[in-house]
Order: structure tokens, then C-alpha cells, then sequence
DNA sequence: CGCAACCGTGGAAGCGCTTCCACCGCAAGT
DNA sequence: ACTTGCGGTGGAAGCGCTTCCACGGTTGCG
């Protein structure tokens, strides 16, 4: 059997010794350009590839900030915001040169993250979706930043929810809209509850009845959510979701039902992604600047500076055809 | 300066040694009910997690199976078709206990993929948009599968371009189409010269003109391609984009431009995301079941049982308002 | 011309974990 | 009673890499 080259094998095959090698190898340490020529000489022979894992045991560095994205089901990491998060995650992370890693991390297991976020090789984790079991389970010394609520010792980032969630509503409302219902986010996110609360604020503000129905920011579980409220509610005149994906579903529900948008129902989304404007309607919602968010988050776990526990960012209507 | 707890710090607490600590852990090897409880109390109590980079090191294993994605911006990482990549892996990893990351390949860096699969930590790796120089830097150890065009060593896994293809535009012709041109894939990735080679033969076959125009599977080129496309060949009548973010974009460009579609020109795209049925108008596209491919890379390198060269996948042609 | 300073080098000790191997005491077999 | 066998255990050797430290051999200065 073929072993693959050691460092060992490198620095034999160039006559010098396994420090010098490490030494230029890894770019660290003084080194004669004789001997630096000879060893780049043996890594290309041999085709040498430093084992990435052995070299976090000796110098107790990451290699590598994660992105940890806790859901129910790994058809999460599909979800678009997720793919601007480890983008944004990317660019950060590339300019110390390091690279990414994205985790799924079941919602069942919130030990998972502590896991996670202990292991050698990772300089960092960039935490979507927290939930408190995970926050609270974490040790003291973890490096995470979490996008959306956080904890004691977890910094948090966020688009501002209850700021661009009152936006939106002001405008449904201002636009003459009557019974706005609200699909919102899943239960066990506290970082979404913060939007429910602006909603709940808007209703009693202008006296109009909450209509509350669960959603998971999936576009399936949008068009669901748009029939049960019209079921139930059917003089709505006004949808707000959290989530385009969500509100996207919506749109497609009530196509189904033949209801006119925005004419019988004006709809509204949260995160303005890339589809908002080539939907039919054209979706009206507001900007949720995630590559800002977690270039924030991936700096602050990665150059560990202190930040305020909970940074938010606002967010700014865009008002399109759907309301 | 508190110190993570290691095993040895946990064999003491529970007055073992670190071998047993390690069979208790690990869950391999005998060990006493006394000693496995003893242990289980030491661990709980110290907050112990292992070091993976360690228990890599020492086990030869790996605990991740990575999914690569080559491109010349981290920002590929956002596209919905990745995000499919990933999930499907996910759940396929997930079965085996093992970790899925997420790494973006720079274009420029070809040899990065040999580092990444070469690492220890790494059980293998899904490759997405398989380039020639990459593949070709590769040890022969590498436990790699790709998704599109493979090589001697690389198994590759792809949807039936030339099939797919073929599928849209006899279909485009069929409907009476006379000036058919496409945006294509990057030109530094062979597999979807595939569906180029497909294009041109069916133009051979029908008698139309070649009209192509380099695209990088992104919205944003799809818009200006349309335009370019408009620009050069005022009378086309339809164009078919490699990747329904592509078409999408096509259809946002051609709105601009105050094109009518389908009426002056017919839209199709290639793999039917999840947008391609909410899009105005819903878009015409062939299906490329990416779970299923994702599926069968990810068990191949895990499993690493031989499987032919390359593995092709049926599309379907899913008709809509576009065309 | 002698001493200090310095650069390049190799030896060796670990990083935290697994696992081979030898060992002990015990119950069962002859 | 004396082997045999076996489950449980600890000692110790590594996995591949980095880095501290000590050691010549030069250089440059007084």
C-alpha cells in the first residue's frame, strides 16, 4: 500500500532535518534559501500535502470557521439566506485564510454546537438560527457569534425585526389594509418572536385583530399558511410573512385559491432576496442586509474583539407590486 | 487561564486510566459498568468534549465528508443549486454519523482541491462544477466524486445534459421557433459543454443558427446576456439559458427591454429550482434531480464502492407559461 | 584579534487521542 | 489443586506536525 508522504518524508528526501522542513513548509521560522529550494523541491516530488488535522493538534489554531445552521430537517441549508450568510462568511474568512465549513445541526440535538464549536480546527463558529438549549450548553471558552439572539456570552447579530416588521405594517396599513394576518417563524426561534412582538404592537396601535399562523420560512409551508387564513379569516386583506421564501408561498396559496394580489389581498415579505423582484406580483418587502450581518458575525468570532451583545442593522421597506 | 478538559484530565477525575477513558468514550473496546459510570460522571462533570483534530490524528478516520465547490467567487455558494448539494449530503452523511462541510475552491487555486481532500478529518468530498486542472492535481488516494465530468480516477455524477437539452429545444422548435440561442455555463467547465454540444446539434438538425452567448449561471448575467442577445440577433424568438437562475435573469432582461414573453420570445432554463413555478411568467425548464445525484456522490465516497465512470440521470421537460 | 551577536540548524518534547500489548485476578475446566 | 481462558485494566508507543532550546559557524564590532 502507497502511504501518503510525510513531512518526515519530505525532510529525508531533502537531507535536512523535520524541523527545517516545518519550518519552511509552513513559512514560519528562519530558513537558508538552499535549504528552502531542496525541501520545495522533495514536497514537489513527493507530492506532499501537510495533514491539515495534525497540524491543528500542534499549534492549537483553527484552520477553518464553521457556519452552523440549526433546523428541524437539513433542507434548511437550501434556504437562499443561508447561502448569503456563508458567502459573506467566506470573504471574511478568506482574507485571514482560513477557510469555511457549513453544519447542519438538528434541532434535537443541542449539544451538537458545543461540539462543534469545540473542536480543534475550528477558529470560530458563525451560529444561524440559534435556540437557547444550544446557547446554554455551550462552554465558557466557545467563539460563537450568533445571527439573530444570543446569550451572556454569545454576541449577537441581527437585522433590526421589530424595526422592519413595524415598517412594513405602517405601510399596509397606511395603504388602507384592514385585517393583516402574519404567517410568522417557527416556535423555537426567540430571535423571530421579536417580530411577532412589532406585529402584535401594530395591531393595538390601530386596533386591528391579530391573526397569527405558524410558519418555517419555507415557501411550502407559505402557500399552507395563506389557505388557512383565508379559511379562517376570509375578509383578510393583508399578509405578512416572515421571510420571502414564506411570503413567496403565500403569493402562490392564494393563486390557487383565485385570489387577486394585491387587489382581494396585498402581500408582504421580510429579507428582500434576490427572487422578491421577478416574482408575480413583484413582492413588496423589506431589505435584510445578511452579507453585512455576517461579515459582522464571522469578524468578531474570528479577531475575537468584545462587541455589544446584540448589534442590530436596519432594514428599509421596498415596496413593489404585491401590496 | 482555564484549560479545556482533555481525556487524561477526565481518566484522573474518574480515577481510571486514559486508556479506559478513551474505551469509555469512544464507546470501542471493554470497560466495566463502574468504570463506564465513573467515567460518564467524570465527563459530565469537567464539561469534557473530545478534540476531533486529535482523534483524527490518531484514528486515520474521518468525521466530515466535505462538499467543494470550484468557482471563481465565493458567491456560487449562494446558489440554490449548491444548497441542494448540500442538503442531500447532509441527510446522506447524516446516516453515517459523520459531519458535512461546506468549502468553496477558489478557480485560480486548482491544487486547493488536493489540499482539502487530502486532509485528514476529510472522509471524502462531493465536487460541484469539476474542473480539468483540479481533477488532474489529485492524488491517487483521493476519495473524491464529482458532480459533472470526472476523470480515470474520479467517479462523476450528472444530470443527462446533452438529454435535457435536446428535451427544451425540440420542444422550443416543435412550437414553432425558428431562432433559438442559449447562454451557456462558464466556458472553464467541460460538463455543461455537454448541453452546448446538444445545442449544436440540434441547430444542425433544424437548420437554425448558432447563437450563443457565454453565461455564468447567475441572474444578474442572465439579464445582460438577454440584452446582448437582443442587441446582436434582433429576430430571436426564443433562448434557452443553461440554469433557471440564468433564465430568470433572461426574463428580467427581456422585461426591461419591453420584450413580450412568450409572445415575441420563448424562455426556457435548465434544472426547475424551486422558483422556476413563481417566477412571471412561470418558467419552462427541465428537471435535474440534484438530490438524487448528490445522493449517489455522497454514498459513493463514503462507501467507496466502485462505480462506473460516470453516472448519468434522467431530465424531464416541465412545460409552463414561458415558452 | 577577541568577543558578542546572530543566523540556520537538528534534537527532542509535546499537542490529545487511540490502540497494541502485557498483565492481573477471577471463574471454569480437567 | 493446577492449568486454561477471559474480561477488565494500565503502560506506553505512536499518529504528523510545530516549536522550544541548545549548538556550531559566521559575521561585525570594538
Amino acid at each position: 500500500m502507497i502511504r501518503t508522504p510525510t513531512l518526515a518524508d519530505v525532510a529525508r528526501h531533502a537531507g535536512v532535518s523535520p524541523a527545517t522542513a516545518s519550518r519552511v513548509v509552513s513559512g514560519r521560522g528562519p530558513a537558508s534559501p538552499e535549504a528552502r529550494r531542496r525541501v520545495a523541491a522533495a514536497v514537489a516530488h513527493l507530492g506532499y500535502v501537510p495533514d491539515a488535522a495534525a497540524r491543528a493538534l500542534a499549534t492549537h489554531g483553527g484552520t477553518r470557521v464553521a457556519v452552523a445552521v440549526i433546523s428541524g430537517t437539513p433542507t434548511a441549508l437550501t434556504d437562499p439566506y443561508v447561502g448569503r450568510v456563508v458567502a459573506a462568511t467566506a470573504e471574511v474568512a478568506a482574507a485571514r485564510e482560513v477557510g469555511v465549513a457549513l453544519h447542519w445541526l438538528p434541532l434535537h440535538d443541542p449539544a451538537a454546537l458545543a461540539r462543534l464549536a469545540h473542536g480543534r480546527g475550528i477558529d470560530g463558529v458563525v451560529l444561524v438560527n440559534p435556540t437557547k438549549p444550544a446557547l446554554e450548553l455551550l462552554p465558557r471558552s466557545a467563539r460563537v457569534a450568533a445571527i439573530g439572539a444570543g446569550s451572556r456570552q454569545v454576541p449577537a447579530f441581527d437585522v433590526d425585526n421589530r424595526g422592519g416588521t413595524t415598517g412594513v405594517l405602517r405601510h399596509l396599513v397606511g395603504s388602507g389594509r384592514r385585517h393583516v394576518a402574519m404567517v410568522t417563524g417557527p416556535s423555537w426561534l426567540p430571535c423571530a418572536e421579536r417580530a411577532v412582538d412589532a406585529y402584535r404592537r401594530v395591531a393595538r396601535e390601530n386596533g386591528y385583530e391579530v391573526r397569527l399562523v405558524p410558519g418555517d420560512f419555507t415557501t411550502t409551508r407559505g402557500a399552507t399558511a395563506a389557505a388557512e387564513i383565508m379559511a379562517r379569516w376570509p375578509d383578510t386583506d393583508a399578509v405578512f410573512a416572515l421571510g420571502d421564501l414564506a411570503a413567496l408561498g403565500v403569493l402562490d396559496g392564494l393563486r390557487v385559491l383565485g385570489v387577486e394580489v394585491p387587489g382581494d389581498v396585498a402581500v408582504a415579505g421580510f429579507d428582500d432576496i434576490a427572487f422578491a423582484p421577478l416574482s408575480r406580483p413583484t413582492l413588496t418587502t423589506t431589505t435584510n442586509p445578511v452579507e453585512q450581518i455576517a461579515a459582522h458575525a464571522a469578524t468578531a468570532v474570528l479577531d475575537r474583539h468584545p462587541t455589544s451583545p446584540l448589534t442590530l442593522f436596519p432594514s428599509t421597506l421596498v415596496v413593489r407590486e404585491s401590496t
